[in-house]
RNA sequence: CGGGGCGUGGCUCAGUUUGGUAGAGCACCUGCCUUGGGAGCAGGGGGUCGCAGGUUCAAAUCCUGCCGCUCCGACCA
């Protein structure tokens, strides 16, 4: 490709709207354009890295038995409405109506349509397992779409779905699907990490994230220093700690002015922390939730909502505790109050003699034990993991890093089969429910996800499995004809070796032209200028080591390669 | 949802406080010149000042409403 003729704009300046790096530098490198928040268009650059990474993607799930199809993006309201998520997806979904004025959606996710399908047509115990993918736009409405390609509202995402006999056969696809994603993320040149994922309400074990490590990551993710575990903050389950027996002591309310937070009471009290147990309120479609902590633990939200029936859920308001029957900052587990769901963490059962506040303003109560003087609505896990926790598997220590989700792997088992009639027949003639997985890769985000750790003040470093293209060849002055000649040459040479390459051939200065190559980050430059050429030699530079190599240029190929290949 | 900031040519922004002929740099077009890290000179094209009302002799500027973008918060009582 000549440059003169490719669509790539590159912007001078950051566009004021981009915060993060792979946005920044998605705008200036001419890759994409906004189309309305969270919606892109991919120009040439951008669509043929996408293409890459969705055609390793590809490979890798053809390998593992997966078969390609597409399936639509405007789906009917009825299937939703009969797995019962039309309504349990709330705001996130774009709806929209034909002119009989039925129920659609552009789909989110597509676990209703694929079983549909896949009911229709199997029966057999014969036909499974089956493995079906397809790689297109996602649409999710989110409240907060940001980051450019990280978070959009329409995004390119590769989803497979595994039907299977049994749990076994299960285990065997999402095994299959595991190494196929670790494969993937590798290839495209990218430190990442498999970190478990709790299954939320569907219950069970059985989902991995494929977190790619970056500083600008959205997930927080912790991981043991001896063992292999690795885990989502927002995800990692806990066990409950154990704390020595004591004797129940008379439990009283004790006057605490002025003490709203957890550490104002236990100084005031002159009691441990870990002697006290803290509250989070939130409301909810389902009403008033009042979320119980110990006092120097965080309350996990994510654990909150996928314990209680809730779709949306939000910080309550004081005006709302207060009409409860508690008060904000005194808010207790003691029961007494109106419509209100409580939920205690499981480490909190544990406790004794505790302090919590009394739903009185300026008031807390001492002595308080579970079982004698409260039962919550709701006994789980609803914390978020420390450091200080520790490994939950080995007892090893942990650390935090910051993630890209990028992939995520996931055990469906029957929910959908059930609730849509996904069954076949066994080798008995009974019928079975099919039993299944879901494994989706952000593809788009992927593309971002590698800028995010790949880039330096001039811009992008593609790995060289995803760069747009292989080499740029620039000649310093376009209008010395000797220069140009040779560039002409070169790039002839190398299109006709198959690497993909472009020839800046603008009647720009040298220095515009470093500028723009550097941007885009092709992984190597070839220099045609008067210092080299008059001596008969290409100048050979790489975008990630800035490492420069003079090649004779007659006969330069296989050093090329060479070079290239260890890239 | 709440709170802050912003909306002026393709991009970055000035002008708004104190109403009075729409500006700069970059980009773009023509010519000259220059050619190893975003050159220089000369000439030129391009803007319903987010939208809709209102006030005024006069509105980018003041008032009201709406829309869009963006950041922060969803923070533990």
């Amino acid at each position: 490709m000549r440059f003169s003729s490719l669509y790539a704009p590159t912007l001078r300046e950051v566009p004021a709207e981009a915060e993060v790096a792979s946005h920044q530098l998605l705008l200036r490198a001419g890759f994409i354009r906004k189309a309305a928040g969270g919606i892109y268009t991919y120009l040439p650059l951008a669509w043929r890295v996408l293409n890459k990474i969705a055609q390793i993607v590809r490979e890798e799930m053809d390998l593992k038995g997966g078969q390609e199809i597409a399936m639509p993006i405007v789906q009917p309201a009825e299937i939703w409405q009969e797995s019962g998520r039309w309504s349990v997806y709330g705001d996130e979904m774009f709806r929209l109506k034909d002119r009989h004025d039925r129920p659609f959606c552009l789909g989110p996710t597509h676990e209703e349509l694929v079983t549909t399908l896949v009911k229709g047509d199997v029966r057999s115990y014969r036909q499974l397992p089956l493995l079906l993918y397809q790689v297109q736009n996602k649409y999710r409405d989110e409240i907060r779409p940001r980051f450019g390609l990280m978070r959009g509202r329409e995004f390119i995402m590769k989803d497979l779905y595994s039907f299977d006999r049994d749990e076994a056969g299960l285990d065997i696809s999402y095994q299959k699907m595991y190494d196929a994603y670790s494969r993937i993320f590798e290839r495209c040149g990218l430190v990442f990490r498999p970190v478990e994922a709790d299954s939320g309400a569907i219950g069970g074990s059985g989902s991995h994230e494929f977190m790619v490590l970056a500083a600008s990551g959205e997930a927080e993710v912790v991981y043991c220093s001896a063992c292999d575990f690795a885990a989502n903050t927002e995800k990692a389950e806990l066990n409950p700690i154990n704390v020595p027996d004591e004797t129940a002591l008379p439990i009283q309310n004790v006057a605490t002015p002025n003490c709203p937070t957890i550490k104002d009471v236990c100084d005031y009290l002159k009691l441990p922390v870990e002697k006290s147990v803290k509250a989070v309120a939130y409301t909810s479609d389902k009403g008033l939730i009042l979320a119980f902590v110990r006092g120097d633990h965080e309350v996990n939200e994510v654990k909150v909502i996928n314990s209680t029936d809730a779709i949306n859920i939000a910080m309550a308001t004081e005006s709302e505790l207060l009409a409860a029957g508690t008060a904000p900052g005194y808010m207790g587990v003691l029961p007494g109050k109106k419509d209100v769901t409580i939920i205690v963490d499981t480490t909190v059962m544990n406790m004794h003699n505790f302090v919590c506040g009394a739903d009185k303003q300026d008031v807390h109560c001492i002595n308080v034990n579970p079982g004698r003087d409260f039962q919550p609505d709701i006994v789980t896990d609803i914390r978020m993991i420390q450091e200080a926790d520790g490994c939950q598997r080995c007892g090893g220590n942990l650390a935090k890093a910051r993630g890209i989700e990028v992939g995520q792997v996931f055990k469906l088992r029957t929910k959908y089969s059930e609730k849509l009639g996904a069954a076949f027949l066994d080798e008995n003639g009974k019928e079975q429910l099919m039993v299944m997985g879901c494994y989706g890769i952000g593809v788009s985000r992927t593309m971002a996800a590698a800028i995010e750790q790949n880039n330096d003040e001039n811009g992008i470093i593609w790995p060289k499995s995803i760069a747009p293209y292989q080499v740029a060849v620039v000649p310093v002055n376009a209008k010395n004809e000797e220069q140009f000649k040779l560039a002409e040459k070169v790039y002839e040479e190398l299109i006709a070796q198959g690497i993909e390459t472009v020839l800046d051939d603008r009647a720009e200065r040298a220095g515009v032209k470093f500028k723009d190559a550097d941007l885009i980050g092709y992984p190597l430059r070839v220099t045609i200028g008067p210092k080299t050429v008059e001596e008969g030699k290409l100048e050979v530079k790489a975008r990630k080591t800035g490492e420069v190599v003079l090649l004779d240029a007659a006969a330069y190929m296989e050093q090329l390669k060479e070079i290239l290949a260890k890239l």
